[in-house]
DNA sequence: CTGCGTTAGTATCGATTCGAAACTATCCTC
DNA sequence: GAGGATAGTTTCGAATCGATACTAACGCAG
């Protein structure tokens, strides 16, 4: 199979299903937003967070952000450590259209790879994924699963907890492990082979 | 793995590869555009066949191509057979810059893929993107290899092309066979055996 | 404690894209 | 030939885009 085959599906997949804007009024931008917010851990809850995982400028994420915010769907907090920084909370109307769940086309064809599939073909998205934001000097924004951060085996001492991030210094609630965060750095299962010259961040 | 999780890395991964616009002061739709008519085949290449594959309007679709119109990139011709129809076709000037080749990042991080499983990826991908295109009523733009369409065993005989189009009902040649079509429809698992290793246009 | 470079976030600019709607021209069917 | 569907264009207001300039807070060196 042609990778350039495989390049354009993975586009043309991305795009038609992030089409759906519609619903309730919200663009695939903004739909994106929540959705980020929505899985995004506590490390990874600021407008720049957000602009590197969306690929874009922190300027045009701090307008989207506003919008959402005068909506009523977005709260914003003052980070009290950086005062200069910003968390933003989803707001109940929010996760209340969060769940009625948008972009449902895409999780449903998900869902329908045969199970001893979908493994495979995880693997080999985040494996992209983690190339393409290589070369351009790009956080690619995963999961405290795979991340060389995570320090812990998992088992609670006392006074300890079982996880904990070493980047952050600090330890990690369970259920705080499926979050994407931003300093993310692809560790253990993957192995990356990163070959080709040309990175060039922008 | 969570389905919601693959479905976010696919939206992830097609925004972070598709943000390479820059290059050559294209963006990246204008760049879709290029990369669609070097890649559709003689059905396909109308304003309206890419707004459908591009999951947008005709009107934005027009924009569009009549901007590229502008800066020399596509050319225009009236379709013969049907005069309100019009056939778009790459200019030299774009076909240069797109053998020196952008979303390059995207094909080499599917290159990089092992080859065992490139094909089961790709499989994955195309099931993936047929329901979702399924679900929203649009075409999901696929090549003849898997095409109900595709009629004829591969021998030529005499007087016959050995492949044909039985929806457009004409003979079809055989570098014609990788191209994107608009008049897809998902039929065989792909099992065409195809010998024609490097007549890529690109 | 005072500079000074860095970082987080916002504001503003013009260009592009977006969906929607109205419009012309052509095709097709009855 | 009439009526309806299709291909394409145009126009509108809204949203996004990248780029740039700006404020405020951090943090480090001295």
């Amino acid at each position: 199979m042609d990778s350039r085959a495989i390049a354009e599906l993975v586009l043309h997949l991305g795009r038609i299903a992030s089409g759906e804007g519609l619903v309730e009024g919200l663009t695939a931008v903004q739909w994106a937003v929540l959705r980020y917010f929505a899985r995004a851990n506590r490390f990874s809850r600021t407008p720049s967070a957000f602009a590197a995982f969306h690929g874009t400028t922190r300027g045009t994420a701090s307008q989207t952000i506003k919008n959402l915010e005068t909506q009523g769907y977005l709260t914003r907090m003052r980070s009290e450590a950086d005062r200069r920084s910003v968390r933003l909370v989803l707001t109940d109307k929010a996760t209340a259209i969060l769940v009625n769940d948008l972009f449902e086309a895409l999780v449903r064809a998900a869902d329908a790879l045969p199970s001893g599939v979908r493994g495979h073909f995880a693997n080999a998205l985040q494996r992209m994924l983690g190339q393409v934001a290589w070369e351009r000097g790009k956080p690619p924004f995963g999961t405290c699963a795979s991340c060389k951060h995570l320090e812990g085996d998992g088992c609670s001492r006392e006074g300890q907890a079982p996880y904990a991030c070493g980047f952050a210094r600090e330890p990690l609630l369970l259920e705080e492990l499926d979050g994407v965060c931003i300093n993310f750095v692809p560790g253990k299962p993957m192995t990356v082979k990163r070959s080709v010259a040309g990175a060039a961040p922008r």
